[in-house]
DNA sequence: ATGACTAAACCTTTTAGA
């Protein structure tokens, strides 16, 4: 089965383009972030109309994420249970794994951005953060099967970005949150991109301005991050520069995990 | 160079993103 993460940018204005990219690529579970719509708007029919179930966990002007999928969703859950909240940034459900009678529990998330170190937005980010973590520890213990993909807004280490000199301490690329992302690994997550072998300077968003994507300037900030129980089905991982190339793309790039499951 | 580009909204200006 196949599972992927895309942040669209306003689905308002990408939706074409996300069932363009379906359509192509037909994975049995796409998070999507940043909808920048309320739930009223979602396009159910349209996602209904290309065979996909959808979940919505919208907000307006703002944040917003969806998952869509083959199978349909169980046990919906939006945010994180006992990190209150006033943002929709994560939205979870279960599937069944392949055509086992097993379970995956597939949790999509936009990550707070963090604008500044320092800032009160950051300190949220760390919070947020700290939150997640409690959650999916938790979660761990009751889903072996679980994936954890979306906009994450962090950089795992230099190799994550064009210019790590320029980024130092720069938001994204702090030692704070890189703890922190090394933190959810610990708790047995393995990020599905270095599993594999992997294009130099493999990035998933680029700035809209100064030809960035052209010139390759970018950064590594979708993730997807697989249990240990899913590690030994991985099969494929990569990033698809396909829609950033489309006349009016979103700025990040989807990243698709393969998983080889009965 | 508190810039650039894109999107949304209280829309000719601000806020936020990353």
């Amino acid at each position: 089965m196949k599972l992927a993460t895309w942040n669209v940018n306003s689905l308002t204005v990408r939706l074409p383009q996300v069932l363009d990219w379906l359509a192509a690529n037909p994975v049995d579970v796409l998070a999507l972030q940043e909808l920048k719509l309320t739930d009223d708007k979602f396009p159910h029919a349209a996602f209904a109309q290309a065979g996909y179930n959808a979940q919505c966990f919208g907000q307006k002007t703002y944040n917003g994420v969806a998952l869509i999928s083959r199978a349909p969703a169980a046990d919906v859950v939006k945010n994180i249970p006992g990190f209150d909240d006033d943002m929709a940034r994560v939205l979870s459900a279960t599937y069944p794994l392949g055509a086992s009678a097993q379970t995956l529990l597939v949790v999509g998330a936009y990550f707070p951005n963090g604008q500044e170190p320092g800032s009160d937005k950051f300190e949220y980010k760390m919070a947020w953060l700290d939150g997640l973590r409690a959650w999916l520890r938790s979660e761990l213990q009751t889903h072996p099967n679980l994936v954890l993909m979306g906009d994450f807004n962090i950089t795992f280490d230099d190799a994550d970005t064009w210019d790590p000199e320029g980024m130092r301490d720069q938001i994204h690329c702090t030692d704070e949150e890189r703890y922190h992302l090394q933190a959810l690994t610990a708790l047995g997550l393995t990020d599905a991109h270095r599993l594999f072998t992997q294009p130099p300077k493999s990035y998933s968003w680029w700035d809209y301005r100064d030809m960035a994507f052209r010139r390759n300037h970018g950064m590594r900030i979708d993730h997807i991050l697989i249990s240990n129980a899913l590690k030994a089905h991985a099969s494929a991982c990569w990033i698809d520069k396909t829609p950033r190339k489309n006349e009016r793309p979103s700025d990040h790039a989807p990243v698709v995990v393969e998983l080889l499951v009965q």
